[in-house]
DNA sequence: AATGAATGAGCCTTCATTCAT
DNA sequence: GATGAATGAAGGCTCATTCAT
């Protein structure tokens, strides 16, 4: 269970994060993790406890990756323009980053999860400024009455739900820009929409 | 391969959405499904060609199931009330069969859809409803522009995602009712919105 | 888990017992024991839940068929003669079956035998007739006041013990005979030893 | 391979003796020593050539101990006195170090020590007092004609049960008391016991 | 059509042993 | 001499699938 090799560790994660992607939670068996990273199986056991700890470190490092890239806004700036901000922030991560949202959100919504031992606090962590963000524009009268969860649900899904769609061609971009979704959320949460 | 009995079959599909329910795609084994449906477990293959076909057909039972629910609502009617009501159709289904929903998206959103082969005319199939009322709100100019899998992403995700958070206990229904998810997405599709 | 081939079953506790007496408990592996057996692995579980329910089985069997084979002997006839009677059952067993006894003293002392679960019943059952012939001689005033397993210590472990010492080669059978060791135990436990 | 570090060496012993008299032969891995030991996995080499050569250091060590405290009688006293003496060393040792009997008792008995190669001088070391007193009293017509391995049938092994079987409960030594045994023990192999 | 015993690949994990540091 | 990361074989067990009955 030490970390002598923190590469090693590093590439164990990617290959375990490359096999979620490719073929789901699921499919994750740590015969191919091994082989994928270069490594003997037996191997993996000095770097994690078990499975279910490695699949734990999997799911936080990618969480955690997205949430510090995806509030690198100013919390106490104008909220309108912050969640315009946020919401860029967001679309640029899955531009670049699709699988590793996807890997989160199979994570989110699958039972595993729960075997996973994950605490709330462990899944909040990183995203104190957003939930900081909604309160102070909920506060301020610019934002509609919402709270964390809400927001996410027209700030953050819609957006990697329309990344998604653009990715498997079943929405144009030319058709469909990015900046629709943005108005369109923004006239959800906004009390007085820009438009 | 025969669907002689056609009872035993929809055991079966109960059997297996219980246990995906319960604990995920990934513990699905065709022996539990057997022993919960009390039939002997090389009987599962004369009615599903093996395991892929049955969880294909698990999939698409629910997600027909769902979509012939949450569109009893009148296609060629006013756009902005049919819109509300298909909502009203989603919640309430929600809080009926949450979990067949949460079955629903953990396939959706799992790489094991593709290996099980469905194709998007299957995929689509029961929403025709959706696509016409979307299509023909924006043509009337009820609408914002949207497309079917945007209406979607305010109007059906952001319902279930507030029953699951509600039934978590991430939300409190008291502080945060329905009818403020309804009027947010409200506020994203309609052109006008009421209040 | 179930029964359906009896002949499999005593096969599988064969060649379990046969490793057990050749190597030892701890070197008894599911995958020697198949092969064997002549079957499968896996088919290994459908006669037995696991490993212990299989050693626990192999365990009993052989005690239980020690057990009834050295007690063929009258528990209400004169006690001195049923105990002569019994030490005689005892050898005549360990001449023909040592390795069988030899397994089932590697289990007795072995810490395994708690993992197996059995209960204090199942490890007595069989020996009433002893418990009984003990009881009545020390009434009778025929033996010496001992409990069931003293008389044990003296008229069963003894007889085991030589007859290993004697296939090891370490006590030669002409300078010591079955009968010296009767003669000893006797004298221990009879109150009025005959010679 | 040198033994360097004696301390350390002891120290090996100890944790390995204590997880063989804990969970048995079967139980006891190389990671768990070095643990319980304080010292690195690798070092156990410097100590040791393998596994079996620990065992078997292990085995031959708590046997020593034995002997040498078992054995702190007059082999040129009195055979009578001297055997009763023994009798008591062993139950003294009994009291005090059971776990370490029934360790010696557990190598003995398990095809595991033919693994270990452990001669037959090894595994007489220590003995020779009690050969000596066997010699003495049957060739003073003090003893019933009996070799060594006969006279710890009846005055060795049923000590040791009866200290495990009062240890499991089996035994009330209220009722039966330990002298029981020695007098049992004397009757057998005494030609005119006293009593 | 229905059964369930049988199969053997594959899973997670542990272990004795090696070797570069 | 001491370390402990790395190895890969082996262990117990589960599972989808087949097939004789």
């Amino acid at each position: 269970m030490r970390e002598r090799d923190d590469d090693k560790q590093r590439r164990i994660l990617a290959a375990a994060g490359q096999i979620v992607m490719d073929e789901g939670i699921a499919a994750v068996s740590l015969s191919k993790i091994a082989q994928a990273a270069g490594i003997a199986s037996g191997t993996l056991y000095t770097y994690f406890k078990d499975k279910n700890a490695m699949l734990k470190a999997l799911y936080l490092h990618h969480k955690e990756a997205m949430a510090k890239a995806t509030t690198q806004f100013d919390p106490s700036g104008d909220p309108e323009r912050e969640l315009r901000h946020y919401m860029d922030l967001v679309y640029a991560y899955a531009q670049q980053h699709l699988a590793d949202m996807l890997l989160i959100r199979e994570f989110n919504q699958s039972p595993v999860l729960q075997q996973l031992g994950v605490t709330r606090a462990e899944a909040y962590a990183g995203y104190e400024p957003i939930v900081q963000l909604t309160e102070r524009g909920v506060a301020a009268g610019v934002f509609m009455p919402v709270v964390f969860d809400v927001l996410m649900s027209y700030a953050y899904t819609p957006v990697v739900e329309y990344a998604v769609a653009v990715a498997n061609g079943l929405i144009d971009p030319q058709t469909v820009p990015f900046d629709r979704i943005k108005m369109l959320s923004c006239r959800a949460i906004l009390v007085h929409p820009k438009a």
